[in-house]
DNA sequence: TAACTATATATAATATTTCATATATATAAT
DNA sequence: ATTATATATATGAAATATTATATATAGTTA
Protein backbone atom coordinates (compact mmCIF):
# COMPACT_ATOMS: atom_id res chain seq x y z
CA UNK A 1 0.00 0.00 0.00
CA UNK A 2 1.26 3.75 -0.70
CA UNK A 3 0.96 5.17 1.94
CA UNK A 4 3.11 8.72 2.92
CA UNK A 5 4.75 8.66 6.34
CA UNK A 6 3.45 12.72 7.25
CA UNK A 7 0.02 11.78 5.79
CA UNK A 8 -0.12 8.75 8.69
CA UNK A 9 1.46 10.93 11.19
CA UNK A 10 -0.82 14.11 10.69
CA UNK A 11 -3.88 11.47 10.98
CA UNK A 12 -2.85 10.63 13.64
CA UNK A 13 -2.15 13.59 15.23
CA UNK A 14 -5.25 14.60 16.31
CA UNK A 15 -5.94 13.84 20.26
CA UNK A 16 -9.57 12.57 19.53
CA UNK A 17 -8.35 10.27 16.30
CA UNK A 18 -5.75 8.49 18.26
CA UNK A 19 -8.19 8.02 20.71
CA UNK A 20 -10.44 6.15 18.07
CA UNK A 21 -7.13 4.11 16.78
CA UNK A 22 -6.46 2.82 20.20
CA UNK A 23 -9.99 1.59 20.77
CA UNK A 24 -10.81 -0.06 17.22
CA UNK A 25 -7.49 -1.27 17.32
CA UNK A 26 -8.68 -3.23 20.85
CA UNK A 27 -12.10 -3.65 19.72
CA UNK A 28 -11.67 -4.77 16.28
CA UNK A 29 -14.53 -3.19 14.67
CA UNK A 30 -16.58 -0.45 16.04
CA UNK A 31 -19.99 2.01 14.75
CA UNK A 32 -19.84 5.05 14.83
CA UNK A 33 -22.64 5.27 17.25
CA UNK A 34 -20.64 3.32 19.73
CA UNK A 35 -17.03 5.66 18.90
CA UNK A 36 -19.62 8.80 19.51
CA UNK A 37 -20.83 7.70 22.97
CA UNK A 38 -17.13 6.26 23.83
CA UNK A 39 -15.07 9.32 23.09
CA UNK A 40 -18.10 11.89 23.99
CA UNK A 41 -18.27 13.84 20.79
CA UNK A 42 -20.65 15.39 18.99
CA UNK A 43 -21.96 12.78 15.74
CA UNK A 44 -20.72 14.91 12.79
CA UNK A 45 -16.99 15.78 15.09
CA UNK A 46 -16.42 11.73 14.97
CA UNK A 47 -18.28 10.84 11.36
CA UNK A 48 -15.23 13.88 10.21
CA UNK A 49 -12.07 12.35 12.56
CA UNK A 50 -13.23 8.89 10.74
CA UNK A 51 -13.66 10.34 7.87
CA UNK A 52 -9.90 11.70 8.02
CA UNK A 53 -8.37 8.42 9.02
CA UNK A 54 -9.99 6.73 6.54
CA UNK A 55 -9.22 8.76 3.95
CA UNK A 56 -5.49 8.54 4.76
CA UNK A 57 -5.68 4.62 4.81
CA UNK A 58 -5.59 3.93 8.79
CA UNK A 59 -9.40 2.71 8.47
CA UNK A 60 -12.08 1.09 6.66
CA UNK A 61 -15.42 1.58 6.79
CA UNK A 62 -18.03 -1.42 6.23
CA UNK A 63 -22.06 -0.79 6.03
CA UNK A 64 -24.32 -3.08 7.61
CA UNK A 65 -27.92 -1.99 7.66
CA UNK A 66 -27.72 1.21 9.21
CA UNK A 67 -24.59 1.18 11.10
CA UNK A 68 -21.19 1.77 9.31
CA UNK A 69 -18.29 0.09 11.27
CA UNK A 70 -14.70 0.80 10.84
CA UNK A 71 -11.62 -1.37 11.53
CA UNK A 72 -7.95 -1.46 11.08
CA UNK A 73 -7.12 -1.25 7.41
CA UNK A 74 -4.56 -4.45 7.74
CA UNK A 75 -3.02 -3.65 4.04
CA UNK A 76 -1.19 -0.80 5.82
CA UNK A 77 2.79 -0.98 5.25
CA UNK A 78 3.67 -3.16 8.17
CA UNK A 79 6.11 -0.22 9.72
CA UNK A 80 2.35 1.88 9.90
CA UNK A 81 0.85 -1.39 11.73
CA UNK A 82 3.81 -1.57 14.52
CA UNK A 83 3.30 1.89 14.99
CA UNK A 84 -0.31 1.35 15.52
CA UNK A 85 0.20 -2.00 17.24
CA UNK A 86 3.73 -0.51 19.92
CA UNK A 87 1.49 3.01 20.43
CA UNK A 88 -1.68 0.64 21.50
CA UNK A 89 0.65 -1.56 23.97
CA UNK A 90 2.27 1.19 25.52
CA UNK A 91 -0.44 3.55 26.43
CA UNK A 92 -3.77 1.47 25.77
CA UNK A 93 -3.85 1.06 30.16
CA UNK A 94 -3.08 4.61 30.72
CA UNK A 95 -6.03 7.76 30.43
CA UNK A 96 -8.17 8.63 28.72
CA UNK A 97 -7.33 5.17 26.43
CA UNK A 98 -8.49 3.04 29.20
CA UNK A 99 -11.21 5.12 30.52
CA UNK A 100 -12.63 5.21 26.48
CA UNK A 101 -12.63 1.68 26.65
CA UNK A 102 -15.06 1.73 30.08
CA UNK A 103 -17.55 4.06 28.59
CA UNK A 104 -17.53 1.82 25.80
CA UNK A 105 -18.59 -0.86 27.86
CA UNK A 106 -20.94 0.95 30.17
CA UNK A 107 -23.32 1.50 26.66
CA UNK A 108 -26.64 0.46 26.69
CA UNK A 109 -27.71 -0.59 23.48
CA UNK A 110 -25.09 -1.48 21.41
CA UNK A 111 -25.99 -2.52 17.97
CA UNK A 112 -24.73 -5.90 18.12
CA UNK A 113 -24.19 -7.44 21.26
CA UNK A 114 -21.55 -5.81 23.34
CA UNK A 115 -18.00 -7.63 23.89
CA UNK A 116 -16.69 -6.43 26.86
CA UNK B 1 9.21 9.94 31.45
CA UNK B 2 6.40 11.95 31.51
CA UNK B 3 4.83 12.11 27.92
CA UNK B 4 1.22 12.81 26.33
CA UNK B 5 0.88 10.66 23.32
CA UNK B 6 -1.36 13.06 21.69
CA UNK B 7 1.76 15.88 22.17
CA UNK B 8 4.15 13.09 20.99
CA UNK B 9 1.95 12.51 17.45
CA UNK B 10 0.82 15.70 17.22
CA UNK B 11 4.87 16.74 17.38
CA UNK B 12 5.60 14.61 14.68
CA UNK B 13 2.66 15.57 12.18
CA UNK B 14 4.70 18.22 10.27
CA UNK B 15 6.59 16.85 7.59
CA UNK B 16 9.43 18.84 8.16
CA UNK B 17 9.57 17.73 11.71
CA UNK B 18 9.41 13.94 10.73
CA UNK B 19 11.87 14.73 8.28
CA UNK B 20 14.30 16.19 10.96
CA UNK B 21 13.53 13.45 13.42
CA UNK B 22 14.30 10.63 10.65
CA UNK B 23 17.42 12.67 9.91
CA UNK B 24 18.70 12.77 13.72
CA UNK B 25 17.96 9.60 14.18
CA UNK B 26 20.25 8.37 11.34
CA UNK B 27 22.71 10.85 12.40
CA UNK B 28 23.13 10.60 15.98
CA UNK B 29 23.70 14.43 16.72
CA UNK B 30 23.02 17.01 13.89
CA UNK B 31 23.39 21.25 14.44
CA UNK B 32 20.80 23.94 13.43
CA UNK B 33 22.79 24.73 10.23
CA UNK B 34 22.99 20.63 9.20
CA UNK B 35 19.57 20.50 9.06
CA UNK B 36 19.29 24.16 7.63
CA UNK B 37 20.79 22.82 4.65
CA UNK B 38 19.53 19.09 4.36
CA UNK B 39 16.37 20.28 4.45
CA UNK B 40 16.07 22.89 2.69
CA UNK B 41 14.40 25.45 4.91
CA UNK B 42 15.43 29.31 6.17
CA UNK B 43 16.98 29.17 9.60
CA UNK B 44 14.10 30.45 11.82
CA UNK B 45 11.73 27.96 10.56
CA UNK B 46 13.89 25.23 11.33
CA UNK B 47 14.88 26.64 14.44
CA UNK B 48 10.95 26.99 15.46
CA UNK B 49 10.26 23.31 14.20
CA UNK B 50 13.10 22.02 16.98
CA UNK B 51 12.17 24.12 19.96
CA UNK B 52 8.69 21.86 19.25
CA UNK B 53 10.21 18.93 19.41
CA UNK B 54 12.33 19.53 22.61
CA UNK B 55 9.16 21.31 24.20
CA UNK B 56 7.77 17.54 23.65
CA UNK B 57 10.77 15.61 24.55
CA UNK B 58 11.37 14.11 21.35
CA UNK B 59 14.61 16.10 21.52
CA UNK B 60 17.57 17.26 23.45
CA UNK B 61 19.98 20.01 23.09
CA UNK B 62 23.43 20.61 23.66
CA UNK B 63 25.34 24.33 23.13
CA UNK B 64 28.57 23.60 22.02
CA UNK B 65 30.71 26.29 20.93
CA UNK B 66 28.41 28.45 18.01
CA UNK B 67 26.90 25.89 17.54
CA UNK B 68 23.33 23.65 18.70
CA UNK B 69 23.18 20.33 18.24
CA UNK B 70 20.16 18.42 18.85
CA UNK B 71 19.91 14.22 19.12
CA UNK B 72 16.37 12.27 20.32
CA UNK B 73 15.38 11.85 24.00
CA UNK B 74 16.74 8.32 24.90
CA UNK B 75 14.30 8.77 27.99
CA UNK B 76 11.28 8.42 26.32
CA UNK B 77 9.28 6.05 27.02
CA UNK B 78 9.85 2.92 25.06
CA UNK B 79 6.75 2.82 23.04
CA UNK B 80 7.82 6.37 21.51
CA UNK B 81 11.69 5.24 20.98
CA UNK B 82 9.95 1.99 19.29
CA UNK B 83 7.37 4.21 17.00
CA UNK B 84 10.49 6.68 16.11
CA UNK B 85 12.28 3.31 15.54
CA UNK B 86 10.02 1.33 13.69
CA UNK B 87 9.30 4.50 11.40
CA UNK B 88 13.17 5.04 10.89
CA UNK B 89 13.60 1.59 9.64
CA UNK B 90 9.87 1.36 7.62
CA UNK B 91 11.18 4.54 5.56
CA UNK B 92 14.61 5.97 5.97
CA UNK B 93 15.52 4.27 2.77
CA UNK B 94 12.42 6.16 0.62
CA UNK B 95 12.09 9.75 -0.73
CA UNK B 96 12.51 12.45 0.83
CA UNK B 97 14.38 11.15 3.78
CA UNK B 98 17.11 9.84 1.41
CA UNK B 99 17.83 12.45 -0.05
CA UNK B 100 18.07 14.57 3.00
CA UNK B 101 20.73 12.57 4.29
CA UNK B 102 22.17 12.80 0.84
CA UNK B 103 22.12 16.64 0.67
CA UNK B 104 23.16 16.50 4.40
CA UNK B 105 26.64 14.53 2.68
CA UNK B 106 27.07 17.35 0.00
CA UNK B 107 27.34 20.06 2.24
CA UNK B 108 30.51 21.62 2.32
CA UNK B 109 31.36 23.34 5.75
CA UNK B 110 30.13 21.06 8.36
CA UNK B 111 31.03 21.96 11.64
CA UNK B 112 32.97 18.78 13.38
CA UNK B 113 33.70 16.18 10.15
CA UNK B 114 31.50 15.29 7.67
CA UNK B 115 30.42 11.39 8.75
CA UNK B 116 28.48 10.42 5.80
C1' DT C 1 32.49 42.32 14.83
C1' DA C 2 30.95 38.10 12.70
C1' DA C 3 28.65 33.72 12.91
C1' DC C 4 25.03 30.83 14.69
C1' DT C 5 20.70 30.32 16.84
C1' DA C 6 16.39 31.87 19.09
C1' DT C 7 12.39 34.74 19.58
C1' DA C 8 8.66 38.28 18.72
C1' DT C 9 5.16 39.90 16.05
C1' DA C 10 2.20 40.15 12.30
C1' DT C 11 0.15 37.69 8.69
C1' DA C 12 -1.39 33.75 6.21
C1' DA C 13 -2.88 29.21 5.91
C1' DT C 14 -5.19 25.04 7.97
C1' DA C 15 -7.86 22.55 10.92
C1' DT C 16 -11.79 21.95 13.79
C1' DT C 17 -16.34 22.66 15.45
C1' DT C 18 -21.17 23.92 15.03
C1' DC C 19 -25.52 23.89 13.11
C1' DA C 20 -28.52 22.69 9.76
C1' DT C 21 -29.62 19.56 6.53
C1' DA C 22 -29.10 15.66 3.25
C1' DT C 23 -28.82 10.67 2.33
C1' DA C 24 -29.60 6.01 3.18
C1' DT C 25 -31.79 2.25 5.41
C1' DA C 26 -35.18 0.11 8.04
C1' DT C 27 -39.87 -0.15 10.05
C1' DA C 28 -44.68 0.80 10.43
C1' DA C 29 -49.00 2.47 8.79
C1' DT C 30 -52.29 3.26 5.16
C1' DA D 1 -47.29 -1.11 -2.95
C1' DT D 2 -47.01 3.64 -1.18
C1' DT D 3 -46.36 6.75 2.22
C1' DA D 4 -44.74 8.26 6.50
C1' DT D 5 -41.58 7.97 10.26
C1' DA D 6 -37.43 7.00 12.80
C1' DT D 7 -32.52 6.10 13.15
C1' DA D 8 -27.62 6.30 11.74
C1' DT D 9 -24.30 8.62 9.24
C1' DA D 10 -22.42 12.13 6.16
C1' DT D 11 -21.86 16.71 4.31
C1' DG D 12 -22.10 21.96 3.31
C1' DA D 13 -21.28 26.44 4.98
C1' DA D 14 -20.00 29.60 8.36
C1' DA D 15 -17.59 30.57 12.60
C1' DT D 16 -13.70 29.70 15.44
C1' DA D 17 -9.34 28.06 16.81
C1' DT D 18 -4.91 26.46 15.87
C1' DT D 19 -0.66 26.32 13.46
C1' DA D 20 2.79 27.82 10.21
C1' DT D 21 5.49 31.36 7.78
C1' DA D 22 8.05 35.66 6.94
C1' DT D 23 10.53 39.32 8.51
C1' DA D 24 12.90 41.70 11.66
C1' DT D 25 15.46 41.58 15.71
C1' DA D 26 17.83 39.94 19.81
C1' DG D 27 20.91 36.77 22.42
C1' DT D 28 25.34 34.27 22.57
C1' DT D 29 29.77 32.92 21.72
C1' DA D 30 34.15 33.22 19.48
Amino acid sequence: MNLQADDFYSALSHPMRLRAVILIKQMDELCVCELTHALDLAQPVISRHLAQLKEAGILLARKQGLWVYYRLNDALPNWALNVIQVTHDGISGSSPYQDDRHALCTMSDRPNQACC
